[in-house]
DNA sequence: CCGCTAACTTACTGCCTGGTAAGTTGTAGG
DNA sequence: CCTACAACTTACCAGGCAGTAAGTTAGCGG
């Protein structure tokens, strides 16, 4: 506070802010953050954020896009097309999983609070409707129900999407153990609850 | 509207203001309403809403604990314990998605607005838990998952639930059937995406 | 028809907070 | 060492909005 105010190049500084305004924002909610919050969280004063930043409506969507493209860079580690379509989901669920507990802050901000704010939610569901994409897709190829169309697999993929995130909330909240919710899910989408397989048979094949 | 300023006995009025918060909230999120904006669309004035409901922070809770009460009523006219416990699943999950579509308004303001709200967070997460812990007690008596210890059923339920949320924000924004909805999710919880008839795999065991 | 209460309004106050102007100091480069 | 720019601050203003005080009418009980 007083004694360390060292100067530091605007990159890092800029850094330190939305590192700050994320952190802010996942306690606290959005519209209810002040600048001057942030500000003092990220132990510097408000002219710097507008600075850098420029007013409230655009600093913010700047800390949304950084946290979503952490995000989806972190599912896209875990996809690997050469792999069966069964595991090929549990990595890509485990690697989901696996980012929100290591991310809880981005996690919340992301999906949580910036949902329930009109001027996100655009960008949230824009963010979403990829990820659904993605995965309408892979069920698409990967699975053969009956006469299903574009518009239903579309749906799948909405449900599916869903319970990963109420998932991740837990994890994101909770002390829950990452291969056991993966292993869940996993089971639970291949072969439904009625499937009588066992839950801890599940496949490290 | 200067015309109609008809006087109304307080219980309707009361009715009418929240009827005007939980709408504004919906479409304008919570913290982004002003008292002024709630008062303008209950065509009333503001001193109105601090007599009748007092401050903000008394009057919005009111609103959500109405309309969690709707929801709960709702979805537990489709519960009927004599059924099986398939058609026992289906029957909740349409009414369910029947209920969002009918109330769009009430289902985004609880469910998506007030959960970005710290204040709120808290008063949705104990809804939801309910709901949760009923979905859970119904796998635990009506499936045949082997061994699954009453946490694992809790997050399977977890995962439902957060599906049919998903499905539900897609019915309260556009236009899907609900029949064909509630039947996928059936399809999908009972059977998993690999069971409908064939997979890339195998078929039941 | 008369008053009395409940329904309602206009018109303010004071605070909070977004946003900025103007001034200060560390430090990189000559 | 000095100059110039970039990093930073204090201190302020203006608008908006929660919340209220005080006053106005409508209609119901007598």
């Amino acid at each position: 506070m007083p004694g360390g105010t060292k100067r530091l190049p605007r990159a890092v500084r800029e850094q330190q802010m939305l590192d700050a305004a994320v952190k802010v924002f996942a306690e606290k909610g959005f519209r209810e953050t002040s600048m001057d919050a942030i500000a003092a969280a990220a132990d510097i004063s408000k002219p710097m954020l507008y600075l850098y930043h420029g007013p409230r409506t655009n600093s913010s969507p700047r800390a949304s896009n950084r946290e979503g493209a952490r995000f989806i860079d972190a599912m896209t580690i875990g996809f690997d097309p050469r792999l069966r379509q069964r595991d090929q989901a549990r990595t890509v669920i485990f690697e989901f999983l696996r980012f929100v507990d290591a991310n809880r802050d981005s996690w919340r901000v992301l999906y949580r609070v910036a949902t329930g704010q009109a001027a996100f939610a655009g960008l949230i569901a824009a963010s979403r409707a990829r990820l659904i994409e993605m995965i309408a897709d892979l069920l698409r190829r990967g699975t053969t129900v009956e006469r299903a169309t574009d518009r239903e697999f579309e749906l799948m993929a909405v449900a599916l999407v869903g319970a990963g995130e109420a998932v991740a909330d837990r994890i994101s909240e909770g002390d829950i153990d990452l291969d056991t919710a993966a292993d869940i899910m996993v089971q639970m989408g291949w072969h439904g609850l009625a499937g009588g397989k066992r839950i801890d048979e599940h496949a490290f094949d």
